[in-house]
DNA sequence: GTGAAAGCGCTAACAA
DNA sequence: TTGTTAGCGCTTTCAC
């Protein structure tokens, strides 16, 4: 084992441990030849220094726990790039902890987190978590956790999210403002919160345009959005607009319009939410209301930031959503 | 703090911290009464390890690094999911790194990777990356790497790779055995191995019939590739079949021929290298030849754990690809 | 069957 | 300006 440390060093130049250390901090007691030996030695020993030791003695260490569900795909990747990114700024890295929407592995995750002192926990709940419990003992021993995305229905935790409210009538006002007037809108789970907020903000605010009318479907997967898209277009009266709820369903809908030879936009229009990467897949490029994962990393880590900092953190913050004109409406 | 220690059982309990220690691991020399009340106490507590000592102790940590461009999408997610998913069997988590291919970024978390006495590096290589010996150093701290899909043309290093030449000459096959005449063949970053692995294998079997007329194109992106298909489907002489040598350049392939409306398979033929998600985002559904991310994550991390029991180790292996009917060719 | 003590590599309070 | 020392939490050898 060649593993420099620093008692290597300072055995080496005939100083002690603690100078050596010192030196390398740049410590202003010591002085300016002692410095300029340590670090030559060290950079050309191609010391470094022992995490592992510095995190004990800290109590805490450099890495921040994230567990989701997946990591890649339709909103994760970009959420954790921003994280990586902001984290790295400060030093951190990140332990990706992925769920497979397992909850024993969830909660095998959170002891890992645990067990590494990680400085803090971004969490997404997996969509059958049973128990929130062991995010919430985290705080037993200081690691704060920020949850974003898939969060608990509790008061007092801090959650992240995108304005879910917001994107779907802004996506609403957008069809109506190109006068369709038969419009397919395909949801995601009903069983999460998330979907329920959708669907009611955007029945709402189509339901101000009199003599609109408006299907409410609901896809599990892109399959499921497929048919939907087949079941619908074969009847007499299409839809002159499409709307997805998520990535997932447009890449369905796009599918099934394909297979049906549906021109977009001359036939139907199509608009999604999304976080952007799919809807320039296509051409034209899709109309979508971004809710932008990228975003909403930043915002956890300055969360987070906060909460080490032992700042006043608001519990529940959103992030704005914009529409992003593609030329499928 | 409420962080709970061996220390604090070992008061709680009236007994020596290393009695708690070797009770906690079920230590033969320990009495079944005193085990029994070390771990009820450890339970209650919610005792859980700091491994950070434990990782100071042993000289290295059940963390591996994961150095990669990006997590997201074309691949990486699911050898990414594949090694994490046999890590954890063992024990292991992934402190994983994006470079974004960016080569400080790619020097900095190689850093990261020593600092945490990772117990191994599983690394893929940016595009532009300019100096391998950061990684090849890794030895000297006894940390093993394996290079996996993009990975440097060196004799001694392991690598783990789709078997690119294979895959290739199996897409020529497949072009050819559908009696295609004019082929577009597009390739990524001609800087790789990988990269000019592939053409070679590809035209050589190309080439073994004669009169086929075979023209090769790069794309370093899925606009460039757009671009291309723009150029040649508005010649006189226009493809009938266009090769894609990854996912990312079949998402731009395919981004052009919806624009020119060009009917697949009807008008051109298609056919991508993949590791299988793009192809079904399409009607038809792309045939492409498969090279699993997955299986190759498999594979790393049987050549990983060989390299951590300093058992022999092969230094080149390729996993083998496989020709995935769709409809588009 | 249990305890004492050393040591992993590092930092910082205190001493000189 | 530099050195000494204690201690972070854990494991393990050696002693009893």
């Amino acid at each position: 084992m060649n593993v420099v440390t620093l008692k290597k060093i300072s055995e080496v130049l005939g100083v002690s441990v603690s100078t050596v250390s010192r030196a390398l901090k740049d410590h202003p007691d010591i002085s300016a030849l002692t410095k300029r030996k340590v670090m030559e030695l060290a950079h050309s020993l191609e010391y470094e220094p022992n995490i592992n030791a510095i995190n004990l003695r800290n109590k805490h260490s450099m890495l921040f726990g994230l567990i989701v569900p997946t990591i890649s795909r339709y909103f994760y990747d970009s959420f954790i790039l921003s994280v990586e990114e902001e984290g790295r700024k400060q030093g951190y890295s990140l332990l990706i902890l992925q769920t497979g929407e397992n909850a024993d592995i969830e909660q095998n995750s959170i002891r890992i987190c645990r067990q590494n002192r990680v400085a803090g926990v971004f969490a997404c709940l997996s969509a059958n978590t049973v128990d929130v419990e062991p995010y919430l003992r985290l705080k037993d021993v200081n690691i704060p956790v920020i949850f974003f995305d898939k969060v608990p229905e509790l008061e007092d935790s801090i959650k992240v999210t995108a304005a879910d409210a917001q994107a779907a009538s802004m996506a609403a006002d957008a069809l109506l403002a190109k006068g369709k007037q038969c419009i397919l809108a395909i949801f995601g789970n009903n069983q999460l919160s998330i979907t329920r907020r959708r669907i009611a903000s955007f029945s709402n605010q189509i339901a101000l345009q009199k003599g609109v009318e408006l299907f409410i479907e609901h896809a599990h997967n892109p399959l499921e959005a497929t048919g939907l898209v087949e079941r619908y277009f074969k009847k007499e009266q299409k839809p002159d607009a499409v709307f997805c709820m998520s990535d997932e369903i447009l890449t369905g809908v796009m599918k099934g319009l394909q297979a049906l030879h549906i021109n977009v936009p001359q036939e139907t229009g199509v608009l999604a939410l999304s976080n952007g990467f799919f809807p320039k897949l296509y051409y034209p490029e899709i109309t979508y209301v971004e809710t932008s994962g990228y975003e909403l990393g930043k915002l956890a880590f300055a969360r987070m930031l906060q909460l080490i900092r032992e700042e006043e953190v608001e519990k529940e913050t959103t992030v704005g959503a914009c529409l992003v004109e593609g030329g499928s409406l």
